[in-house]
DNA sequence: ATGGTGGATTTTCCA
């Protein structure tokens, strides 16, 4: 099963882009991340006639998540279930065949020390409990999304920069490790060890053509899944050309 | 400390 995740930075923004990815890439699941539109506004026809089955979980302006599925999408929850008061639609879990799949748009936090800082690392810590009790530890299951936190300064183009800033301060780096404390494991380092690879560019500093970006997307895997793993990639042709997001899709195969 | 670009919505917020 071929699973994606993409932080597309407006889906109707991005359709054309999408399309043209689904039909190269043709993956079997896709996760997207700040959608930025209502469920009623999400473009399900374009996407439902060329087969693809929608989960939605939008609001409008900002965030919103969604997962694409050329299969059955069974037992959605939207939202970390949790009972706390949250407006934010940054959270859409589904069944898809053996796999349980969460879709996640973690806080971007601001800066370090921020009141949205804070608010991101109390967020990660629900979104780690969300997926202890979503996730069977013993069967397939993928945590993946825009977790606007790098694991290491391997996911950084420049560390000396970078240096206990916001996405690599090392609360955040903690919080993010909540979650493989679990049991879940990063896929994308089972293929490749060495640093250099990113997921974001800033369009405002032209980062893609400096080469200057941050790992920040990834797919957090579950034992099974993590063995059954065959490859982990970064689209970088998604990232390139006209009216790209400033996320590429990272890819895997299990 | 600031601005750069891009998206949604509305001359500002967020990333």
């Amino acid at each position: 099963m071929r699973i994606v995740t993409w932080n597309v930075n407006s889906v109707r923004a991005r359709l054309p882009r999408l399309i043209e990815f689904l039909e190269r890439a043709r993956p079997d699941v896709v996760c997207l991340q700040e959608t930025k539109c209502l469920d009623e506004a999400f473009p399900l026809d374009p996407l439902e006639d060329l087969g693809w089955s929608c989960a939605t979980f939008g609001q409008k302006t900002y965030n919103g998540v969604a997962i694409l599925a050329r299969g059955r999408i069974e037992d959605v929850v939207r939202g970390l279930d949790d009972g706390v008061e949250d407006p934010e639609a940054r959270v859409i879990s589904a069944q898809v065949g053996d796999v349980m799949i969460v879709n996640a748009y973690v806080v971007n936090g601001q800066e370090v020390g921020a009141d949205k800082y804070r608010y991101k690392l109390e967020w990660l810590n629900r979104l780690r409990d969300f997926a202890a009790r979503r996730c069977v530890l013993d069967e397939k299951g993928v945590v993946c999304g825009d977790f606007n936190v790098t694991f290491d300064d391997r996911d950084v183009h420049d560390p000396a920069l970078w240096h206990e800033k916001i996405l690599c301060s090392t609360p955040e780096r903690r919080a993010l490790a909540g979650l493989t404390s679990l049991g879940l494991k990063d896929a994308f380092r089972k293929f490749h060890e060495e640093g250099g690879h990113y997921t974001w560019w800033d369009f405002r500093t032209k980062g893609y053509q400096r080469q200057a970006g941050l790992r920040i997307d990834h797919l957090l895997v579950t034992p099974p899944a993590y063995e059954s793993l065959r490859a982990c990639s970064i689209d970088l042709a998604a990232r390139e050309g006209p009216g790209p997001s400033d996320h590429a899709p990272v890819i895997a195969d299990l």
